[in-house]
DNA sequence: CGCGTTCTGATGCACTTGCATCGTATCGGC
DNA sequence: GCCGATACGATGCAAGTGCATCAGAACGCG
């Protein structure tokens, strides 16, 4: 075997620069030539990692969804103190907002292959797929809720977790129109939050 | 003065091929030969009727953004019926969210601009100036509500109605996903509504 | 009718695109 | 130490890009 290379390495440090160029100057900006001199490699080894470029943009999605979803089990799996429900709720909820400021570049990306949704099949599969698990990740979370007695039993978990999930989506999309500023849109959320909760805090 | 020609009809002629080619394939799909190709003009006409092609994706926006808030104004100045106030928020924003069959072509192109608004400032002004019309439209509606009496008058009108906004941007992402159907979203979106209003429609 | 102005569509141009090709540098196995 | 397989980066290529240019058609006005 001649000289060896960490592929996956670089893959991923491909898909960090697509990233980076997409979160820069949008979806249409990403070009071979830009891609690999932003990762600091040749034009050919993009090439070789990846057979076409609908596959680098793939690899790149799934690159970040994989992330996102990772941080947020994560935080979920970490935790400890067991009536920190509703803590637990929206910290993670802001975190799938990618409210915080470091994750504006990510904000913009995944925006940016979800309006790319509806031209590309694969893209749109791993989409769907994703929102699929954030979804059943807020609904775990809202069961935990109810078992803790911090949200109310009756309430419809994968409703609320849907119309959670969707306000998430759509503050990351008004942080990135400039509409709001991301400590707004964490208030908005945080609000929504408190609603299901069946004690409001702060107003006793 | 010679041959006379409709610029504005143009113009808007050119704005709908526009829309078409972004909601088939996404904002990099757009060229000036395809956008001719669509609106069934010569190249030339393009040209004269946009000095550029980013002054012709403005104008595109402009046209859907004009369209959706003269939609969403409409109905409230024609509605004469006083106490429609709860129909008439959840209709204005499932229009809003563009989840119509019809409204999928522009709910495509408006994530499409949303998700382009960190590459161009200009395009960025647009959204966050169509954003906050909405939004005044949503705390007027909101306020009209607690006028009479169908919303609680205690209730932050402009918090409340940047929920709702987000609420239906993120619904609109994720039917464009694929994540939701049109019919779930606006359940989701209705539920929401029912939430503000004082007396939850269909169990009292 | 014929002039002059406006509009038109085609073509040119410099450039970028994604992808294919190719000679070479680099290493493991013998 | 050398062979052969592999990874490498540069270059080629056809197609497509936005924009500029231009000869001429179309029309109001004298």
């Amino acid at each position: 075997m001649p000289r060896q290379v960490d592929h996956e390495e670089r893959r991923r440090r491909i898909a960090e620069a697509v990233c980076t160029l997409i979160a820069r100057s949008g979806m249409e900006a990403v070009s071979l030539r830009d891609v690999a001199a932003q990762a600091e490699v040749s034009m050919g080894a993009v090439q070789r990692s990846f057979r076409t470029k609908e596959d680098m943009l793939l690899f790149a999605l799934e690159h970040l969804t994989q992330y996102v979803s990772e941080r947020a089990e994560q935080r979920i799996a970490a935790t400890s103190t067991p009536q920190a429900a509703a803590t637990l709720l929206s910290h993670t909820l802001a975190e799938l907002a990618l409210l915080e400021e470091e994750s504006r570049r990510q904000a913009h990306v995944w925006l940016a292959f979800v309006a790319h949704a509806p031209a590309s099949e694969r893209l749109a599969a791993v989409l769907k797929d994703t929102y699929a698990k954030l979804h059943d990740l807020l609904v775990r979370l809202l069961r935990y809720g109810q078992d803790t007695g911090e949200v109310a039993a009756d309430l419809d978990a994968a409703r609320e977790a849907h119309a959670l999930l969707a306000l998430a989506d759509g503050l990351t999309a008004h942080v990135v129109a400039g509409h709001h500023s991301s400590a707004t849109a964490l208030a908005v959320l945080q609000r929504q939050v408190d609603q299901v909760l069946v004690e409001p805090p702060g107003n006793g």
